[in-house]
DNA sequence: TTGTAGGCGTTATCAT
DNA sequence: ATGATAACGCCTACAA
């Protein structure tokens, strides 16, 4: 049985609401009856119990953050950020995974609802196209913050990067180096980076007034597919000699593939990625990138929550869009 | 203002006892109560407050999970295996970091207390070298499992690889192939399963008859310290021809520092990581690894928490050692 | 089948 | 300076 100020209580033979009051220094409690109380805590180990405290004053200091998955790219940094600006600012995290299912994202915002979570972070999965799940948050004045994956057809502020922008800079450089047949690798259609990022791609080859093949668009829902459509495409009567890849995830396919069909990096074939910036500089070779961080797209995020919460007047932009620099390497 | 079951008793002129049993189909309550209750609950979008309940229940369903840091490397799959198994049995996960502080563990450790959590994951800190800073919560009762990095000193169940027979079976296999001059680079010294790897790595040292080099064993904190160590040793006057390194981290260090030194692999040397078989495979060469999956180390700490909780007469073996497996490439 | 009342641990309000 | 009490939202004997 955990001690509680009840108990305190009953042992200095005082009332509970002294204890409290004692507890936390106010002023109207003595010096004395302070210390006195606190000595008793300390020797009863007490710990205030936050089920109650957050059940009185209906504040849970909790925040949800629901991802996709966490896979070793993008996100253990994004969480990272989160973290560290949540704990300053003192709250805590109710980590869920949708695992790119709607249905559990859904479920996951029952939990977050019924945990009395005060601001919900989140990273929407391949299936989510709309926001009406998060209904139930938003009639309840729960400050929702989308980031990386988010849906464009909403008011919910975003916390992004100017992914095409980012895209057609990978085309502009690729292009620079002397590639001309080139190849943008993605990942589930769905998803508006996804979308963002090809328009980008396919606004600069144009632009820049680059052949489109017919293969120019390819996609890959994960690193083994990313190799299995690469070697195809290197094994075309027409190779691309310049390749783009919207992620980390993709990018550690393209290059095992490259190298299984023996092409040279980057004499036969620059390679491009977008990253936030840890596997391009331990692949061989060393691969050029468009660098976005994802410690600052998760700090960012929970920092634009936090002033939400603290003034629920304030009117978030609907965009925040961070930005990104390239980092040539060998690749290119 | 949330809805609650005394909004729902009211509009329906009933108790609020008969709503709170209607929601949970006690079998007391009428079918036509129930379904009036139900239907006022959804329109008014009723959702039980945890908080309360948890409070009234003195459950929590909530699992602190305590880890150093959410690096790329480990735990994101240790983590989604724990998400996995927590959601199946109904659990909640609190994320928490120490950054490798013990004050912030010992922070952690309190939030989790007085969240009131039923159960706590922890991989300690490279500070951390007793469980004193648990006592608060190992008095209330509170299952605490430990993993991947573990302590010693203590009865708490440890979810764990053989850490010993990993690396020994490292070294055998390096000599296997021809290595003779053997390094072994390994992260913070301070950590149980850092000196358990020293460990095995030197007694298979001395067992296989291989020299011990002066420069056997050596440490790096990071990937970059890891790169410059290695450059050291390679630029040596008696370069090793044989390098283990015990993780993913040291690992990303290693094989950039051959490239930069001109080491062929494996042919002027061999290389072996312990790794939980993503990184290797990403490499040039393809990196031979003793394989140990962070998703099982995740899941099985989790399944015996869960376990623990349900009975908390329990006891669970003091060690849980999970099979590792030599998954060879090119590197050797 | 439904209602009453007490309590989970804490705090805020009002008294004393 | 301290005490009494009600309330946060929910559940559960026990009573009716």
């Amino acid at each position: 049985m955990r001690t509680t100020i009840k108990d305190i209580a009953r042992i200095l033979g005082i009332n509970v609401s002294t204890v409290s009051r004692a507890l936390k220094d106010h002023k109207d409690i003595s010096i004395e009856t302070r210390s006195e109380v606190k000595r008793v805590a300390n020797e009863l180990h007490y710990h205030p119990n936050l089920m109650a405290i957050n059940l009185r004053n209906r504040r849970s200091r909790l925040i949800g953050l629901i991802i996709p998955e966490i896979t070793m790219f993008f996100f253990p940094s994004v969480i990272q950020g989160i973290e560290d600006v949540l704990h300053r600012n003192g709250y805590n995290l109710l980590m869920l995974q949708s695992s790119d299912q709607l249905q559990r994202e859904t479920e996951n915002v029952h939990l977050c609802t019924e945990n009395g979570v005060e601001g919900l972070l989140l990273s929407v999965s391949r299936q989510t196209v709309t926001t009406e799940h998060l209904n139930e948050l938003q009639t309840l004045g729960v400050p929702i913050v989308l980031f990386d994956k988010v849906i464009e057809k909403t008011n919910l502020p975003q916390i992004i990067i100017d992914d095409a922008a980012a895209a057609g800079q990978a085309v502009l450089h690729l292009q620079e180096r002397g590639a001309t047949e080139i190849v943008g690798i993605f990942g589930n259609p769905n998803l508006s980076i996804t979308q963002k990022r090809i328009e980008g791609f396919r606004r600069a080859l144009l632009q820049q007034g680059l052949t489109v093949r017919s293969d120019a668009i390819l996609f890959a829902e994960n690193t083994t597919e990313a190799l299995r459509i690469t070697r195809t495409a290197m094994q075309s009567s027409a190779p691309p000699n310049g390749i783009f890849t919207m992620s980390d995830e993709i990018l550690a396919g393209v290059l095992p593939a490259l190298r299984q069909e023996k092409i040279a990096i980057p004499r036969q074939c620059k390679v491009i990625s977008m990253s936030d910036g840890a596997l391009p500089h331990y692949l061989e070779p060393l691969v050029t990138y468009i660098h976005h961080s994802g410690y600052e797209v998760g700090a960012t995020a929970a920092k634009r929550l936090c002033e939400w919460i603290a003034n629920k007047d304030l009117v978030l932009p609907k965009l925040n869009i961070l930005p990104v620099t390239l980092v040539q390497q060998q690749s290119t």
